[in-house]
RNA sequence: GGCCCGUUGGAGAAGAGGCUUAACUCAUAUCCCUUUCAAGGAUACAUUCAUGGGUUCGAAUCCCGUACGGGUCACCA
């Protein structure tokens, strides 16, 4: 007759420490605050909806004075992506969202590691030991089509499905028959056996949502596969106790397994942790709102924003105002980059899933390239051409001051410019300031001169205006401007054009429009002095020119 | 389908029994400013809080039912 201990000996036969071996090992934290973690799997990009959650983390570790640490969950070798673990630690980085300790290329920091659950074996196994001599774990030897047919049957007679009860057949297994299967070298997975009834209801706590009435578990869940890896259910248990988490903060979509992370966490003996479960990001979807998706969104992937150039700041202001709703009451007056200062509270918290609002995005994406000093928005502009816009690039690298200066065009003062939502905006409306580009857009964009105005007149105009380029300053040339337009009867404002319309031919906005279609070859273009001044005289003198020939 | 969570304007939301004629932010619209654009300023935009019923002198706020939306039911996390 064997028992259990014989059992756990034959499964574990290398194992020699105990849980309390770990304990003394992954002693308690001496820290104040709280301990939160982000836990993702290398499956791919870092989504959106971790970055959401991973910020709210690292607030809750930040406001309290505590610890964010980064443990990556590689347990399931079918899904993982190469490349993945690497992608998920500068993404994280590239947000601004650092993790204190944990999971790190080229090396892992901290004391409660590793960090890697692929080089946590050791440490399930000294738990699943103990727990097989304790009866509490089992090893099942049904195969997947074993469970397909229980399923199948249970859904048949409209039970609820699973293995539990009276479908758990291992778990009546004799010792002696697990332990002789095991020596054939039978295939099985251990099963953790649980003391649930699913008629009971408990009451679990959520940081975010308060009390939450769910019925027990009683399912016998898989706690180690046959490839001799734990499941995220045993790992999570195992792994937050001995890194001493103190929040466990994840999605909405792991309440339904609340219960059985309990009743775990209850067996082992091990203190329950403070459970956060957020809500969802949405998106709408043919009048739907629905998870954001991988597949179906591109901005479910935070390469979207970087690939379109925005900032990775104005993402994570752009989150928090969903992350607290008193967040933009509380920004009104501040400077978008003093976001950092805000204090989280779990209480501020929405329940249900906010949807993307690019728009949104786009509004405080402004707010913080206008905020940007001018150096640090070059900076990164270059950096973002370099990787995702060569043509943007190219232009950068011809003369760099030469753009700092395109770039600088009416930022200072009270109310800079707000154009740019994203990087990938600059290009199409800077490029006319490279005579190249200049002339391809003159030739190519089929851009014309106003036919309300005489082909002669408008060259008179052009060539009149050309005695201002000297003019010290704005004022002067406006004013200049606004001379020759009264000498040829244009207004010199729209107001008394508009009063008087046929004592005039136009307004002066009409004579500005003519050097900008010359210069910038579109009705539309920034600041004309300011661009004047950094095309420089000759070059304005030559597009004048070039523009005449070629439009008129 | 079972179970859980949720439901305040186009979007994020404030709101915890009378202070709400429902805050604030984005979007949208109109106007102002203006040499274009961007920005800026002003105004408008939920007679009503999914819905039906209760409790109460009084409810968006408390209770119950219904509808709708989301999540979850793996040797995936």
């Amino acid at each position: 007759m064997k028992n259990y201990r014989d059992l756990a000996e034959l499964i574990f036969p290398d194992v020699t420490l105990t849980i309390e071996d770990l304990e003394r090992k992954y002693p308690p934290r001496d820290v104040e605050g709280e301990v939160t973690r982000f836990a993702p799997s290398p499956t791919g990009f870092l989504h959106t909806g971790s970055l959401f959650t991973s910020l709210v983390s690292r607030l809750v570790a930040n406001s309290s004075n505590g610890i964010f640490y980064l443990r990556l969950e590689d347990t399931d070798t079918k899904r993982e992506v190469p490349g993945a673990k690497e992608t998920l630690v500068e993404g994280l980085k590239t947000f601004l969202v650092r993790p204190d300790e944990g999971f790190d290329l080229p090396k892992e920091k901290g004391n409660y590691g590793p960090y890697l659950q692929s080089q946590r074996k050791d440490i399930y196994r000294i738990v699943l030991k103990e727990l097989v001599a304790r009866g509490d774990v089992y090893p099942c030897f049904c195969t997947a089509e074993d469970l397909n047919k229980l399923r199948e049957f249970q859904e048949r007679n409209k039970m609820v499905p699973g293995y539990y009860g009276e479908f758990a057949k291992c778990r009546n297994l004799s010792v002696d028959e697990a332990y002789e299967r095991i020596s054939k070298g039978e295939n099985y997975v251990l099963r953790f056996k649980s003391h649930g009834d699913h008629e009971n209801k408990i009451d679990c706590e959520d940081l975010i949502r308060g009390h939450i009435n769910i019925a027990e578990n009683d399912l016998d869940v898989v706690v180690l596969k046959s490839d001799g890896l734990p499941t995220y259910h045993f790992a999570h248990v195992c792994d937050d106790h001995f890194m001493r988490t103190s929040i466990v903060i994840r999605g909405e979509e792991w309440i339904s397994s609340l219960p059985l992370h309990i009743e775990m966490f209850k067996r082992l003996n091990f203190p329950l942790v403070k459970y956060a479960h957020l809500p969802l990001i949405m998106k709408m979807d043919e009048g739907k709102k629905r998870k954001f998706s991988k597949r179906k969104d591109p901005e479910a992937n935070v390469s979207y924003f970087l690939e379109n150039g925005y900032p990775p700041v104005s993402l994570i202001v752009y989150l928090m105002t969903i992350v607290n709703s008193n967040f933009e009451e509380w920004l009104v007056g501040k400077n978008v980059l003093d976001y950092p200062q805000f204090k989280f509270s779990f209480d501020k918290m929405s329940l249900d899933g906010a949807l993307f609002d690019l728009k949104k995005l786009d509004y405080y994406s402004k707010e913080v390239i206008a905020s940007f000093d001018l150096e640090t928005l070059f900076n990164n502009v270059k950096e973002y051409a370099k990787v995702y816009e060569e043509t943007l690039y190219e232009l950068i690298v011809r003369d760099e001051n030469y753009f700092k200066h395109i770039l600088n065009i009416e930022r200072d003062g009270d109310h800079p410019r707000k154009d740019y939502a994203k990087y990938k905006d600059i290009y199409p409306s800077i490029k006319f300031f490279y005579r190249d580009l200049y002339e391809d857009i003159i030739l190519n964009s089929g851009i014309s001169f106003n036919p309300k105005f005489d082909k002669t007149l408008i060259k008179t105009i052009l060539e009149e205006s050309l005695t201002l380029l000297s003019s010290e300053n704005e004022q002067v040339w406006f004013a200049g401007l606004k001379e020759i337009a009264r000498k040829y009867r244009f207004a010199s404002d729209n107001k008394t054009y508009k009063a008087n319309p046929n004592d005039y031919v136009g307004q002066v906005g009409d004579v500005a429009e003519m050097i900008r279609i010359s210069i910038a070859g579109s009705r539309r273009s920034p600041n004309l002095f300011t661009s004047m001044m950094i095309l420089g005289e000759k070059e304005v003198r030559y597009r004048i020119k070039f523009a005449e020939d070629n439009l008129l």
